[in-house]
DNA sequence: GTTGATTGGGCTAGTCTCAGACCATTGATG
DNA sequence: CATCAATGGTCTGAGACTAGCCCAATCAAC
C-alpha cells in the first residue's frame, strides 16, 4: 500500500547530498554564489554540522562546490548545466527508467496545473500580480545561460504565489525530478519562442482569474516537453 | 528558501509513529484489521524493528492498537473515528493555526485537481473504469460507520488511477492533514446527499475525459468543506 | 603590520538506530 | 494432549548522528 512505505529515502548524509544538489540544480543558489555559512545551515537543514560537512565535501569532490576556508570564505557554486545534448538525453532518460520518468511527468502535470488553476482562483494583491508579471519579463530578457534558472524561477513562483508551503515545496521537489532531463533538451529558437508565448498564456490566465485557461495553458506548456522526453524512449 | 528547509521532519520514531497513524486515521487498515507482522512491517517502513515496536507501543499505550501475542496475534486497529462534533471541530481548527490550515487545505484543493484533471485527461482501460465506478457504489452504500473511510478510498482511487505513485502519495499526504477535522465534520444527511452529487459529477467528469470538468467538479466539493471549516476561524 | 570577526576544519563523548540472534506466548492441528 | 508454526518480547554489539567545543585560515579595517 502507498502510505506503508519507507519512512525515509535514506541516511542524513545522502539527503541532505540530494536536498542540496536540488538547490543548485534548480538555481536557489546561482552559479558563483555561495551557500550559508556551515552552522547556519546545519539548523536550517534541521542536521548536525558533521554531516553537512559530510555533504558538502562530497558535492565538492564533485565539482559542484568550491569551499574556501577564512573570512568571506564559505561553499560557492561552481556548477553550470552542462550543454544540452541530445546524447546526454538519451542516457539520462534510459538512466532513469520508463515507468520512473511517466510517474515524474504525471506528478509534475499535476501539481504545476493544481497550483496555477489555485492562483487562478485566488484574489491577487497588486504586489502578487507585479512579481508575477516580473518573473515573466526576466525570463523573457534572459540569455541562454540562465534561461532554465530563470525558467525555474518563474514556474515556482506560481506555486510559492498560492502561499501554500506544501505546495511550493512539493512543485519544487516535482522540478527536480525532470531537471537533469530539461537541462538536456537543446535550446532551440523556435522553441524558446514557442514556450515564450505559452508562458504569457499562463500569465494572463491567471491575472484574469480564469481557472480552466491557467490549466489548460500549464497543461499544453508541460505536454510540449514531456512529449518530447517521451519519445527519447523508443 | 523553500528548498533549504530540515532534512528530516524528526527522528526516526516519531516519523514512524506519524506514518502509521496515517495508516490508521486513512482506514488504510481498517478498525479490527491487524498491521502487516512487525519484522515485515519493518522491513517496508525501511526502519529497525526496535524502532518500530516503540512506535507501535506508544500507539498501543494511546489506545490506537491492541497488541496481542502469540500466533494469529499482532497489532490490532481499535481506533474508530470519534463521534462528529462541533466542539471538538472548534477546537481542532484552533490547535491546528490559521496559516497551517490554510495552507493544507489550499495544498489539498491544488493536488486533488490536478489528479481528477490528469485522470481526466488519460485513456481508461475498462478495468480502470469499472474501479472507480465500483468505489463511487461502494460509498453510496456505505453506513455513518463507514463512510469516512470509503470516501478516502474513492478520493484516493482517483491519485492511484493516475499510475503515479508519487502523485498517490502526495494526495495521501494532502489528505492525512485534514483528515481529523473532516472527522469532526457533523455528518448531516443534506450534506452526504449533496456530496454524492459531487461525487457522481467527478466520475461522469473523469469517464467523458473532460478535465476542465473534472477540475470544476472537484474544487466545487473541496470549496465546500474548506468553507466550512474556514468558518470556524473566526 | 596587527587585530578581530568570520568562516571552514577537526575532535570527543553521548545518544539514536540498526542488524541479528534468541526467548516467550499463543492457538490451530493432529 | 503434544506439536509446531507464527508472532510479539528482549538483548547486544556496531555504526550513524548529534551537540558542543576548540583550532586554523583568511582578509577587511585600523
Amino acid at each position: 500500500m502507498t502510505v506503508l512505505r519507507p519512512v525515509r529515502a535514506g541516511n542524513a548524509f545522502e539527503e541532505t547530498v540530494e536536498r542540496l544538489l536540488q538547490a543548485i540544480k534548480l538555481g536557489v543558489v546561482a552559479p558563483g554564489d555561495k551557500l550559508p555559512p556551515e552552522r547556519e545551515l546545519a539548523v536550517q537543514l534541521g542536521i548536525s554540522r558533521v554531516t553537512l560537512r559530510e555533504a558538502i565535501r562530497a558535492l565538492s569532490e564533485s565539482g559542484y562546490l568550491d569551499v574556501r576556508r577564512g573570512r568571506y570564505g564559505g561553499a560557492f557554486v561552481t556548477y553550470v548545466p552542462p550543454r544540452p545534448d541530445p546524447g546526454d538525453l538519451r542516457q539520462a532518460v534510459k538512466e532513469m527508467g520508463r515507468a520512473e520518468l511517466a510517474d515524474a511527468l504525471t506528478f509534475r502535470l499535476a501539481v504545476e496545473c493544481g497550483a496555477a488553476e489555485v492562483l487562478a482562483a485566488t484574489e491577487l494583491s497588486q504586489e502578487q500580480r507585479a512579481l508575477l508579471t516580473r518573473r515573466l519579463a526576466d525570463l523573457n530578457r534572459a540569455g541562454l545561460e540562465d534561461y532554465r534558472r530563470l525558467d525555474t524561477a518563474f514556474h515556482l513562483s506560481i506555486a510559492e504565489l498560492t502561499g501554500s508551503n506544501l505546495l511550493a515545496t512539493t512543485c519544487a521537489d516535482a522540478r527536480s525530478r525532470v531537471s537533469d532531463l530539461l537541462n538536456a533538451i537543446p535550446m532551440l529558437q523556435v522553441n524558446l519562442d514557442h514556450a515564450a508565448v505559452q508562458h504569457r498564456a499562463i500569465v494572463d490566465a491567471i491575472l484574469a482569474g480564469d481557472p480552466d485557461a491557467a490549466r489548460r495553458a500549464v497543461a499544453e506548456h508541460l505536454e510540449g516537453t514531456a512529449a518530447l522526453l517521451r519519445a527519447f524512449l523508443s
